[in-house]
DNA sequence: CTTGACCTTCACACTAGTGTCAACCATTTA
DNA sequence: TAAATGGTTGACACTAGTGTGAAGGTCAAG
């Protein structure tokens, strides 16, 4: 597929999936015309991309975790240098570090949300009354 | 406490700290010299602040939803205007999207790193023996 | 009273990621 | 063949957040 159907598919604009391509994150192969041809599996890529870049993760590190992830589980490169394991750990943790903010704040919020609900149901039910 | 200190116990540069008050997100009083003055339980919000912002939420959503996390849990201002109430559940639901996000691909990265490990721990031996 | 550490504001610069526009090429369709 | 649609590169602009430095005020210690 070509770069606007990618876009639309993975509802992401053209201009990032460029950027991205800039980054190599997502390098299609081009056609004769000079068009990017894309796979059907990198809808699934480009999510991925745009979920990461959202939740803080800059894409200089999202480079250097997509062919881990990319990998069926439990294959490794006989060459793993210790210094990409170290970034990787460290990466982890601070995803790790990231999903309990969130998890907290966001309920929080949810818990904030649903006083405010209760709140409203109480106030409208005496407004009936 | 004065700007330097809350910058050293928060693990956040001046610089943010002045930021983050232009945003509204930590307002001072001023001493009479000018100088800020930080009470000591700011100290956990510019953690806080700098933990969502790292996550990816721009600091005016921050704005809007600090004085919610603020309140002691349950309490809701009598005037709730029901489009606060959308935004929250909007930025609740991006939230868990992130966090889902960022789960999946951290729970990818660990399995890769125990993977190598164990590869690694493999050849070590193989080397000794 | 001067030095040094810390504070003030202001401003310029930089990175990351995206928007947008210009000028042009390719393909299809009326 | 001309218009519409969508692709190409390149450039310029913008926001968010931070780094950094200039020029100066405050205060405690030597």
């Amino acid at each position: 597929m070509r770069i606007g159907e990618l876009a639309k598919l993975s509802n992401t604009p053209t201009r990032s999936l460029r950027y991205y391509e800039e980054q190599g994150l997502i390098v299609p192969r081009r056609l004769e015309n000079g068009y990017r041809e894309y796979d059907p599996y990198l809808i699934d890529r480009a999510i991925q991309i745009r979920g990461l870049i959202d939740s803080g993760v800059p894409t200089k590190i999202i480079a250097l975790i997509l062919p881990c992830l990319d990998k069926p589980r439990g294959i490794v490169p006989d060459d793993i240098q210790p210094e990409l394991l170290t970034i990787l750990r460290d990466e982890r943790d601070k995803m790790t570090q990231r999903i309990d903010f969130l998890t907290r704040n966001r309920d929080s919020i949810a818990t904030y949300i649903e006083a405010a609900d209760a709140a409203l149901a109480r106030r409208t039910a005496a407004t009936v009354a």
